[in-house]
DNA sequence: GGGATTTGTTTAATGGTTGAATTATTTGAC
DNA sequence: GTCAAATAATTCAACCATTAAACAAATCCC
């Protein structure tokens, strides 16, 4: 129960717009003030929380001593392999990017552990530079597009050539990575959870569309990301748009991937953003989804493609008389899937501070 | 966390498929006998639990006194109102149908304060028959084909011509049910709650699609109905299977209802099957949904349906290699919906049994 | 019948929350 | 300038629910 609570305290803390006090958590939560304190006590003991400056009271009364996520507090390493680049980020306890590298290199010459040992030479200076910092790393996610299962192994990663490759049974071949412990997840996935923590006041139920050379879409409901029963949701690329257009490479015909995706795009914008907007209105109807985020190269492209997206869109979404669908670009750019990782890393930590508590030695 | 784990011991007793005793409730719960022996003496004084006769046991040791849900504790009224017909039934908390009441007749010539009045002479003799049992109702749900907010207003309900209908203010002037707390949701997502609750082993995801005169889905994703952002969800029957097909009654063209509606399907039901497969692709591709259950009108057609169905399904479903998609018909039938409705209220008991054992003047 | 075995209850102890009273710090009125 | 009012945070005793361990109950096996 304590665990809970400390969870939800810190969870009320992260979430609250303005700086909140120990009064003021009491409030939001329900818990009594005794309570609060007690608890907040605890979480500043461990390096999670931090107590400010009174803020000047506009009121009689003693002023509140403001609360916020600790700068310092336990840090979240963002990983991501991707087609043609590599790259990594440190992230803080309060979400701000503290450090980010990224090297450019076409990872489909390169067999399975050739590239994570290419990636665990972009992670070794990322971790120096967080150790530098006095960031104590609470662990690593991975965003790889492909089909993930939960336990890591990438079933299938089409454009990097991957079958079924186990990443972390390869882990141990590489030391910047051996000791942390990893999560792996789909690009799109893990972006659409960047952009859900990082991208502005954004609702919590959206769909995130990726166009990379495939297309990926990750979708959030009710501010969590939803994998679906096997965990890969999510591959918009191969709906039907057009039931007896071109034939894909995925033995069906007509996906909307043949008409939207980067290379279809490039030749016929028009009509990319009108499958795109057929596609989209079948998702809204059938998921009542408000608001739509384009991101990879399709973010640059919005507001090219916005209006022959909406035509098909409004035209086709049921309920749109009811609550208008919104389209919006992607905010965080092609950083959007490592920014997403390494918020799994300090979500981890927000949803279950007792676990940093116990196990914390803090040495750094 | 009293109440936390009195709806968990209640819950673990009510999913178990064998019968639990004390200790097997510790076991699989993780809590103390003592503790375990608490609540559940708790439960039985509330009425929501009962103890069985102690079982034979295979080795040695003292025999486990069986704990099953009391029969005779808080019961649904699960409640229907559809084109051309009225129901009601009774659910206890073990999950049995105790009564069930059904009057055929349209109600597209009555006004909606008029059919609600006809509900409620279907209710009135429901009460009764559950007075007469001794069971005391905990509440009541109904199901209405058309889009619902979370507050029991009625957006839109086109087969009924109903449009902005605010139910619970009506619900006055209705004495079976003014004194009832009353749930009201979409037929199609109480649909699917009913088949995963009564429909025997369901999978925890599945996709509920029913046909009726227009089509509608329920989405029960990791064994909870996903409502969507704004409540309305699952309206499959208007995804664009041909983008330049007819024209539907909702403004756009080619939507799966032009193909699969219950006029559409009886003209052509090879068309009809294929349309399905394509949409449901569509659902399978974006959700990774490993079983579609067919109700409706689509049941009694199923063995018909199937291969069509299962033709566009299976060529166009990605992830079809690596995880089947399997095609069920629903097990309920027309009584799906308020069966699902009535599980809906003693869900909320399941759930929350601390607010029934304090609430509980237990009056019959 | 005695020992083994498992269930269920009792008892004291523990951990965590609550509620009330107390202290701390400011504003505003006289 | 002092005092009252207001708000924030802490302290402390009481309480509630869980736990652990001992104990009682009921059966099987030898």
């Amino acid at each position: 129960m304590r665990a809970h609570n400390l969870a939800l305290v810190l969870q009320t803390v992260a979430n609250s717009a303005d700086r909140l006090s120990r009064a003021g958590i009491a409030g939001a939560t329900g818990l009594t003030r005794a309570t609060v304190s007690a608890l907040v006590d605890d979480l500043i003991a461990g390096g999670l929380l931090i107590e400010l400056e009174p803020a000047p009271r506009v009121g009689a009364g003693r002023p509140a001593a403001g609360l916020a996520l600790a700068p310092d507090g336990p840090a979240g390493l963002g990983l991501e392999i991707n087609v043609d680049y590599l790259a990594a980020c440190v992230v803080d306890l309060t979400g701000a990017v503290r450090h980010r590298f990224v090297t450019h290199a076409d990872q489909r010459p390169l067999d399975p552990p050739a590239t994570l040992a290419a990636l665990g030479r972009v992670a070794a200076p990322a971790r120096a530079a967080a150790a530098a910092d006095g960031l104590a790393l609470a662990g690593a996610a991975l965003a790889v597009p492909g089909l993930v299962t939960v336990d890591g192994v990438v079933r299938v990663a089409p454009n990097l050539g991957w079958l079924d490759v186990d990443v972390p049974a390869m882990l141990p071949a590489v030391p910047a990575l051996a000791d942390l412990p990893l999560v792996v997840d789909n690009e799109a996935n893990l972006a659409a959870l960047g952009e859900l923590r990082a991208g502005g006041d954004r609702e919590p139920t959206f769909l995130y569309v990726s166009g990379e050379i495939g297309i990926g879409a990750g979708l959030v409901l009710d501010g969590e990301l939803y994998r679906g029963g096997r965990g890969w949701s999510g591959e918009i690329g191969h709906l039907t748009v057009y039931p007896d257009g071109p034939a894909c490479g995925c033995g069906a015909n007509g996906c909307l991937e043949q008409y939207a995706g980067q290379e279809a795009m490039a030749a016929n914008p028009d009509r990319a953003a009108a499958a795109l907007g057929i596609a989209l209105a079948g998702v809204v109807n059938l998921l009542d989804i408000g608001v739509v985020v384009l991101g990879g190269s399709y973010a640059p492209a919005f507001d090219r493609l916005r209006a022959g997206i909406e035509t098909e869109l409004h035209r086709r979404a049921l309920t749109g008389h009811l609550a208008p669908v919104t389209l919006q670009a992607a905010t965080l750019g092609p950083d959007a899937a490592m920014r997403g990782a390494a918020d799994v890393v300090i979500g981890a930590v927000r949803a279950d501070p007792a676990r940093w508590l116990g196990s914390a030695t803090r040495s750094g």
